[in-house]
DNA sequence: CTATTGAGTACCAATCCAGTCCCATTTGGC
DNA sequence: GCCAAATGGGACTGGATTGGTACTCAATAG
């Protein structure tokens, strides 16, 4: 299974791409170009990540996006949040209303749980890391522990 | 967006019920019953969890499923790739030789540090602690269940 | 004023997915 | 030995979702 949808996936590139000229400021067409991918695709994902603050747009002759904010200070999460909508693992995660089987499901809580640990591991890469040629998280995870106290909240 | 399908929520619904009565064995049918959930699917999320070996079956007049391994053994990841097959943010992470774009894009190593950071989040968690009423992980339980993510900087 | 460029929306095509059904195989009971 | 019960393994389908495109409106530079 995929996580995240390809058009996701190219938002980050796309946005990993702003990020890497931070200065410069380009238009979708040159954007398109730089990142192969289809030029309506790549127009489409900006406006998405404009609406959701994380690029600035200038419309008019020789406007062009660029990056809203420093490159470490965006998170991957944002960037598909921005373009997919909130992260959840399942339905209940998202919509908890929506699930008619609240009462007798034993796992949702712990849904909540996990979903908090792979949001978290979105979290904590910025598009500043994607830029750099090296890893750079030891592991985002939350390790089990099986000592469920630790209740520190 | 939701990364888990329904087929896959279900299963874990499905094999957490199996977990509470480790010693019983449940046909298709008393399975759906107990779950709630169609009895055509639960057939066939029972048939996708004994192919990967998580239940065992026995055919015939009184056969059934049961669990193949005790609960706090079988983690919901392995659930999950039974139904959804294995776990990957992106279509590189699982199919590498699929994406052309290997040689230019500077994400790609990044995702697998991502990938393997929420493939920990869902080994970390096994059936046994889906059935326990309680969390298992040091954030688990507060009042909050929706929105978990929007990065604060 | 006009060319350029983003904003917004509507739309289409293709894919994927949830769910069902069917038939073969196995096994227990009569 | 036969039948019923139950899994194994597909095939099939309707519908939803998604990837991608097109078209029009709004803004801005020159």
């Amino acid at each position: 299974m995929i996580i995240l949808s390809k058009l996701a996936d190219y938002g980050v590139i796309v946005a990993t791409h702003l990020a890497t000229h931070p200065e410069r400021q380009e238009n979708a067409a040159a954007v398109a170009m730089a990142t192969r991918l289809p030029q309506a695709t790549v127009a489409k994902l900006l406006k998405a990540l404009a609406h959701a603050g994380l690029v600035t747009a200038t419309r008019g002759a020789a406007g062009g996006y660029r990056l809203a904010r420093p490159a470490d200070a965006i998170s991957v999460a944002e960037v598909v949040a921005a373009i997919d909508g909130d992260i959840g693992m399942t339905q209940c995660s998202v919509h908890v209303e929506d699930c008619e089987r609240t009462t007798y499901c034993p796992t949702r809580p712990h849904w909540a749980a996990i979903n908090r640990a792979v949001g978290a591991a979105l979290v904590a890469v910025t598009l500043n890391d994607m830029i750099s040629p090296f890893a750079f998280l030891p592991a985002a995870a939350p390790q089990r522990d099986s000592a469920p106290e630790t209740a520190r909240t």
